[in-house]
DNA sequence: TTATATTTATACTGATCAGTAGATATATGG
DNA sequence: CCATATATCTACTGATCAGTATAAATATAA
């Protein structure tokens, strides 16, 4: 049963509630430090998969169109489970909306913070985010969707991360602009044009489809350039491939 | 009761049910060809009526958060009668879902039709496509959250005009890249984009914000002439204001 | 091994709501 | 004004499902 434990990493098509802390526990049962380690990892490995699931089934079929009982059965556990990982099911809906945001944030800023031209910079952070968009394609889907159905401050907290997340693409493009490297209008409002292009990628983008990633995400940096007024990409900036953005973190 | 009748049109805020032909009857009865006309003249005005209203609640409260209970409420009419306009909640849900996008796809061809060059007529579509897009705001944005709610033959029914809209939308563009008033790659998705640009509008238009609808529009089609390389709008372009597209059909 | 704590399941409730059967009111035509 | 047709309403049902009380099973520590 609990054989499949491979160092740190679980199987996924196991059933949930056969996986604890035995195996390892007996193995390497040294403190109980460890043990508190151990057991909170369970707990988080828990809601992360959870959430993959429920994400997985909204995309499908909806927010109300799901009931926890078919998380809790795709998962192999039942619904007074899943009551013991969240408060309720606006809970797992408030924790995939947020996903896409953060980790998009997050990438923004770190593509702000490399060296380089605005330009440069630009091409970075829209390719960073292209893709965290293209791996949370689902849960960007559920946000853009089911964002009705949050309460009141989750929908505000996600809010807040949009309007930064926006704050800070408007801002870079200004400085590009004072700097020469854009053509923009004062008042042009290219951020959000930018954050609509690839908000836009799940709606045709599919795995496994006639385009690759790469591809997909070199569109979108091209339209970003030339929508800014920059010069546009070069053949020798194309992306060959994806391994560069689409390594496990 | 029936004095608010106008010479075709209906007050808004009369309680639907007291809606007949009552008063035209009296007052211009000649024949029962005008009777039938008048009354199937009601009968459309009462499903647009409740159309409307289900839009608007669909929109603020989502597909599944609104009740037809609410639906009647705000009408001032009952349940039952709304299902002796539709057949189902679904069915209501469809009709809301096409408006938007066959609305698009009329000014799409109507604006191809025009003479100019392909620049100006791209100008033409984008701006026409726009203003249906802020006019039909709350349709467009319950369609991209709600399509999953559609059966199967409403749905690929919809989508046959999405895809219809796109196909035409990619011709204009490979047409115009050949006359070299464009300059995309031959396997680029620009008609993608633009039409993502547009349905971006929702999400940050709103009535009596800071930006006019010319503004925002205006934002759009230069953002689309720069994709796709051809010159960007002109100052002699600019919209002044919105009355040329935004007329009364 | 046994006592205690934690995790997970069984079985239920109360509320909601799409859809309907049948009654009532209103309009139409003679 | 009456008879018929049409439009609309009242009152209900059956199914669904989020959330929970409590029991069972499992893990932990001594």
């Amino acid at each position: 049963m609990l054989a499949h434990f491979t160092s740190g990493y679980f199987q996924h098509n196991e059933p949930l509630n056969s996986i604890s802390g035995r195996g390892i526990m007996a193995a390497a049962q040294t403190t109980q430090a460890k043990g508190r380690k151990l057991k909170s990892e369970l707990l988080a490995y828990k809601r992360q998969r959870i959430l993959e699931q429920a994400c997985h089934l909204f995309y499908e079929l909806g927010y109300s169109g799901t009931t926890l009982d078919m998380v809790a059965d795709a998962l192999h556990v039942t619904k007074p489970f899943l009551y013991s990982y969240f408060k309720n099911k606006e809970a797992i809906l408030a924790h995939i909306c947020e996903t896409g945001i953060s980790e998009s944030l997050a990438q923004l800023q770190a593509a702000l913070q490399m060296p380089g031209t605005h330009r440069e910079r630009l091409i970075e952070l829209v390719r960073r985010i292209s893709f965290v968009v293209i791996k949370r394609q689902e849960h960007i889907v559920v946000y853009q969707r089911e964002m009705k159905n949050l309460n009141r401050s989750d929908a505000q907290r996600i809010l807040r991360q949009r309007l930064e997340f926006d704050r800070q693409i408007a801002a870079h493009l200004r400085e590009g602009t004072l700097s020469g490297e854009f053509n923009l209008e004062p008042d042009a409002l290219t951020s959000v044009w930018i954050g609509g292009l690839i908000s836009w990628i799940p709606v045709w983008y599919s795995e496994g489809g006639r385009r690759t990633k790469a591809e997909i995400v070199d569109q979108v940096v091209s339209s970003s350039l030339r929508m800014v007024g920059a010069e546009d990409l070069k053949p020798s900036e194309r992306l060959l491939d994806d391994t560069a953005y689409t390594e496990e973190t």
